[in-house]
DNA sequence: CTGTGTGCAAACATTTTGCAAGCAG
DNA sequence: CTGCTTGCAAAATGTTTGCACACAG
């Protein structure tokens, strides 16, 4: 499918098998099927939504929820993925192989868009170095109505 | 405790009596126990920190957590209060009768600090417009390391 | 009186953990 | 071989719901 990214497919394995070698863990078709899936659906996924399209491609691995949860941690600390939280509806993941970004989430359909804004980063920047903050991360989303979902009222 | 905020107890009391009584429902004595202990503690609580704070102000009541967070949803639907998502960790909230902020949160403490900037809101605007996008509303979250934290390592 | 609100216990949804067996290195 | 990894079931967490009694309007 869409395989226009920023990073190759070999590339990604190849970060991915120097992280697990660097930690003296192992190499897993489990692992790499969660990271194939990730890589070839550029969405924003649920643990369970990857879950099922991972059982679904490879069916033969028997590839359980726990495993997903597991793999998709050690992802997140590793910053290959990153996540957003929807309170209680626990959190959507994706691939972090593309440059920073912040997410637009509309209310009616919860279709998401990416955007990105430079000057926006700054600010953060300028904001917690002025509270002697030191920063690490941050989550951005706007909510409201997507084009189409306005069209169709 | 606190008292010097925007909006005095009386006219948030009656602000939460008249959407009670729009809605047919009852002003009960737990209600008011809960509006009145987030009034008086300007911090943000998880749902069980509340609990149990107006269990110990008001123990006579004898409220349950289920009435928390019964009041909490009513409480953010009618937009007097708001929350912030922490992932499977559940939610925050806190009181919203005051002016638009954001959050950064400390990873190591886990303190919240509150600011404002008009800059950042504007641009968020002109995304929002450039994308066909109807802004209803936005969380922005900065995480990192706090100055008392940064001190103690 | 009527119907909403309450606390309790149980149900739920999501994520994590304990364990015995499997497999990568 | 060694010990990390897996799937399963059970536990843990955070939140919601069903129910019978209580109480506001």
């Amino acid at each position: 499918m869409k395989s226009n990214k920023s990073l190759s497919y070999e590339a990604l394995l190849e970060t991915f098998k120097s992280i697990l070698r660097s930690n003296h863990l192992k190499f897993t078709a489990q692992r790499e099927a969660i990271l194939r899936t990730l890589y070839e659906h550029p969405d924003h996924f649920t643990p369970e939504n990857l879950y099922l399209l991972v059982k679904e491609k490879y069916p033969d691995l028997n590839t359980g929820i726990t495993t997903v949860y597991r793999t998709l941690n050690l992802l997140e600390e590793n910053k290959l993925v990153t996540s957003l939280s929807f309170g209680t509806q626990g959190k959507k993941f994706e691939l972090g192989n593309k440059p920073h970004h912040d997410h637009m989430i509309c209310e009616v359909c919860g279709s998401i868009i990416e955007f990105e804004d430079p000057k926006i980063e700054a600010l953060q920047q300028a904001i917690a170095k002025a509270h002697g903050f030191k920063l690490t991360n941050h989550l951005m989303q706007l909510y409201g109505i997507c084009k189409k979902c306005q069209e169709k009222e």
